[in-house]
DNA sequence: GCTTGCGAATGGTTAGACCATTAGTAAAAT
DNA sequence: ATTTTACTAATGGTCTAACCATTCGCAAGC
């Protein structure tokens, strides 16, 4: 009938007060907060417990404390980096396994290529075509080039993911890459054929986005996905 | 020529040694740590710092805290309820709009869908037609069932998330659901037809899930999503 | 055998002090 | 007049020592 009264830890309540300010928008973000020991007074906690709750805002991201006369506490704008960090952890942690982080991205990266199809302007046609013809240069390094074009490539990618515009997707996207990178590069087979392909298949897709073609860049986008998951799991059996 | 040398604070030299400690395995989920009182001595820190230290790992859902004489610091099962959490962060702190999550959802749907054709077994398909029955049985209750259903229907597309066997897909749906609900009951112009259109499309989902259809699956329920993103978009217009 | 109450171990909180870092300012050197 | 240096004060970082609050187990009493 009645709930548990709910037993907030001192701490939990001064996090709770000033993530909503932040929320709400009375804590801009840039905005400095009072000295430590002037907050602890208008809490009315002592200032260990305020110093938890400042350690848990900025372990959430929300926060970022500096030392020195002019310090203390700044409220962020609000980022990704934390979402990144997590994602990272479950990966080590194994509870995101590599066939997961494949087949998700398998589902998103169509979505990303059809927006940005959609949205492109002629920028961004130029940053794509000037990242592709530093590809095909890294390419032609030769071996000690491969690495140099899988960074391209995943700029390439990062690229279309800011053209979408869709601030989930950026978020989302930033940490698959981050963390999928160290995969791609023990498990894939790479091979000058291969490169080659990958290659092929970004032209295709820049070429796709910049005539504005959504649907054909969906479909090539998530062909190549699923043709590379594909070499990568007969690399592991 | 030479970088910086980094000035660990102690707190963050703790943390960085129990995460490793996590991480590679010598400390197990389930063991717990020595009290404080002891951890202190054997890190050479105060108390407080070793407690700052503590709450940044509990933040980061690696530990778990109990009072009490048996209590202590626990080392927590790998989880993804803290991506949840900042992605939620991310979402109410208007970095996301509602644009943005519905886009996104139309590219994770479909993907969603094709991974819980490919591995539905027969319990899934009990369960998917039990919430079926349920939300039918909320669609003749009229106008006042109106919130159950939508609420079923989240459920069933929770229970394909789960069915993907994602943790990825998992873990971000879960956020995405639970931050779009109050968004579609405030901008969806509801009606008895479009509750009928939403029954119909969900019917379809699940019997090509249920037959293992995974194209089919995939495109009913993009086109599904990308209809009722239509409408919001007409009713904000 | 069950209940009650006490004791001990553990996290939660407090108070006050001192150290470390840094921005600004005033003094000194050029 | 400009640059360098040194000092000052404000702020976060850390430490010590104590007490409070919660919880489990055990022993006494019913």
């Amino acid at each position: 009938m009645f709930k548990t009264v709910k037993q907030n830890r001192a701490y939990q309540d001064v996090v709770e007060q000033i993530q909503e300010a932040i929320m709400d928008g009375s804590l801009a973000p840039g905005r400095q907060l009072p000295a430590e020991r002037e907050l602890k007074e208008q809490f009315g906690v002592s200032r260990g417990t305020l110093r938890e709750a400042l350690r848990v805002l900025e372990q959430k991201g929300l926060i970022e404390i500096r030392t020195g006369v002019a310090g203390g506490s700044i409220v962020r704008e609000a980022h990704s980096e934390t979402l990144s960090e997590n994602l990272a952890l479950l990966i080590r942690n194994r509870v995101v396994s590599l066939q997961d982080l494949a087949e998700f991205r398998e589902g998103m990266d169509g979505g990303v290529a059809a927006l940005a199809a959609k949205r492109c302007t002629e920028e961004d046609r130029v940053a794509l075509q000037s990242l592709l013809a530093e590809a095909e240069t890294h390419i032609k390094e030769g071996r000690k080039g491969w690495d140099l074009f899988v960074r391209t490539d995943e700029q390439i990618h990062m690229l279309l993911a800011r053209m979408s515009g869709n601030q989930l997707y950026i978020a989302v996207l930033t940490s698959v890459y981050h963390n999928i990178h160290s995969y791609y590069e023990n498990y894939l087979p790479w091979s000058k054929a291969l490169i080659q392909e990958n290659y092929l298949d970004l032209c295709n897709i820049v070429e796709a986005v910049s005539a504005a073609d959504a649907d054909k860049a969906r479909e090539i986008s998530q062909s190549h996905v699923r043709r590379f998951n594909a070499y990568m799991e007969g690399k592991q059996a």
